[in-house]
DNA sequence: TGTGCGTACTTACTTTTAGTAAGTTTATCA
DNA sequence: TGATAAACTTACTAAAAGTAAGTACGCACA
């Protein structure tokens, strides 16, 4: 993260807990770049995208995201939960039930990278035509 | 990709090469996965966000992007240009000279991607509050 | 009493990918 | 003659992802 400089407006200094310290991805040791890494892993783009339709069961979840393996999409939940983009909750039963949802900062990131996704999914002939004209090279 | 069904409007069937087939993201075998493993991988990201300020040259893009290897940005220079993302421009000179610029395709790309890099950015410390929030559990 | 089932994981192991460091190419300049 | 610079490429190691099997456990059924 950037270093919060001593800003000020017509000499007033503004108090470090409402300056908003703005990360930096493109410096190595900014901790925003593995936030990035995991809202933009392969699964973690994937799982934003289902939970945007609302709570959902781990199952679920798997079911939805063809070709998920129940490790890594544990692994991307819990990536996820821990930067506070879903939460988790268990209820005590057995078979076990989990339900994953959305946090209001989720939903956040989840339609930025839902824009995204739909892009690519809206462009996908134009890139193969890229590719191919590419390729004839 | 989705296979193409038989839409008409008005009675008339509309042609194969008019219809715009949509990727599907959520689908294992579906073509846009792997558009979308170059875009959102660690270095496609930030490789995009830098040629959104215009063309650089291989060494000043390493520069930028700081942590980045040789062998590295080579491999993600290659795949999104691969993808039509971007353009290789080589001056036949030596010491080499390379110069790299965004397609049209890939300025659209690289604006989803700067929205949600952006939205990192400039949330970084809401994201870090939620952690420790949640690690403090 | 025991056997199987369902769900959400976890673990051990293999394969793929990323990172590191050194090498390659070749016109130009000291 | 030899060092230099820029853009790669290659060989090797470390880390991450994929695969498959295992674990926990309360309930239903035999």
């Amino acid at each position: 993260m950037k270093a919060p400089e001593n800003i000020e407006i017509a000499g007033e200094p503004i108090p470090l807990s409402l300056r908003l310290q703005r990360g930096e991805l493109l410096a190595a040791d900014c901790p925003s770049r593995s936030v990035l890494k995991h809202v933009t892993s392969q699964w973690g783009v994937l799982v934003l995208l289902v939970l945007l339709e609302g709570t959902k069961r781990f199952s679920e979840i798997r079911k939805k995201v063809n070709g998920v393996s129940e490790k890594m999409l544990a692994q991307t939940l819990q990536s996820l939960e821990s930067d506070g983009f879903l939460i988790r909750k268990s209820f005590p039963v057995v078979p076990p039930h989990v339900e994953y949802s959305l946090t209001p900062l989720g939903m956040e990131v989840a339609t930025h990278v839902s824009t995204l996704a739909d892009w690519i999914e809206s462009n996908l002939t134009r890139i193969i035509d890229a590719r191919n004209h590419i390729q004839s090279k």
